[in-house]
DNA sequence: CCGCGTCAGTTGTATAGTACAACGGTTCGT
DNA sequence: ACGAACCGTTGTACTATACAACTGACGCGG
């Protein structure tokens, strides 16, 4: 307990009303994704922009940039390859892994879905100057950057 | 396109990384949760908050709130009663209604994890200026305003 | 007072998305 | 060559969610 000034009670206000935003937005990001991209089954769009990223990244790749259980990625992946989105590969050195690409149809509707995300939040943020816009980017990637080093699992410790 | 000047191109590229980072936000966050608070079913947390936040409030209220079908928020709720941490009561003057509070259990399950969220929230942000929270906090509030500004759950009642 | 439209909530059914555990195939270190 | 470590798949189960059909309660026009 600091003796000299009532910083602390101002920063605590802050992180509660982030932590909330935070939340509403989590919340509230499911059914928005729904709307604005109805076609592409919908988290596979997050897979699926990752892996026309980092071609040629790996299943596991995925498990761990997104905290998911390596069976959610293998049966999202195989949605997505059944829909003809992503191609799956055996590497040459390695018959236990996967190479992933996505396919021309999977880049396509990848753009087409991004356009649409695009421009949903453009119209949103329509009315915010320059200077907040980049102001606000950075401090989210800020924001993920801090929770995604510790990340690597994180595990019994 | 316009040839006025270059500045659609900062624009465009911040909103891609708001874009991007509040997704990536959205992927992880269920997973946080689920280590930050693992004992109350997860989503339950969100509406029990609301429930203690505006005591008396309407299932049709958390569902407009929430963009959530009234049958969601009706086992929502039936699971939260069953746990003990909501009281479902009929309206006096109107039958339909069921008026909800938190039990004492309930609030007191919801400030153990809204404690645990805010030590969460809190060691993330350790290391930012108290000035950069009070920004970041507005840019949040003012994003997530935008998009709830055709809800109706800021009556001008 | 009656019937009909409307509102609040519940229940049936279906679908994502997810985790955990068990497993099969692969690679590598010793 | 054996066993540990690793990659991915499959079986099972559960949460969250939506949509649709239904019940019960209001409320209004006749």
């Amino acid at each position: 307990m600091s003796d000299d000034d009532g910083t602390q009670d101002v920063r605590d206000a802050s992180v509660d009303v982030i932590q909330r935003e935070l939340t509403a937005f989590a919340r509230r990001a499911r059914a928005a994704a729904a709307r604005v991209h109805p076609e592409i089954p919908l988290v596979s769009y997050t897979l699926l922009a990752h892996i026309e990223e980092r071609r040629g990244c790996r299943a596991t790749d995925l498990a761990a940039h997104y905290l998911l259980d390596k069976s959610t990625v293998s049966r999202q992946l195989a949605g997505l390859e059944k829909l003809g989105l992503v191609e799956r590969r055996p590497a040459p050195d390695d018959h236990r892994v996967q190479v992933l690409h996505p396919t021309e149809a999977g880049s396509k509707v990848l753009a087409t879905a991004q356009a649409n995300r695009r421009a949903a939040y453009q119209e949103r943020l329509a009315d915010w100057s320059a200077e907040d816009l980049d102001r606000f980017a950075a401090y989210l990637l800020r924001y993920n950057a801090a929770g995604t080093a510790d990340l690597p699992d994180a595990p019994s410790a």
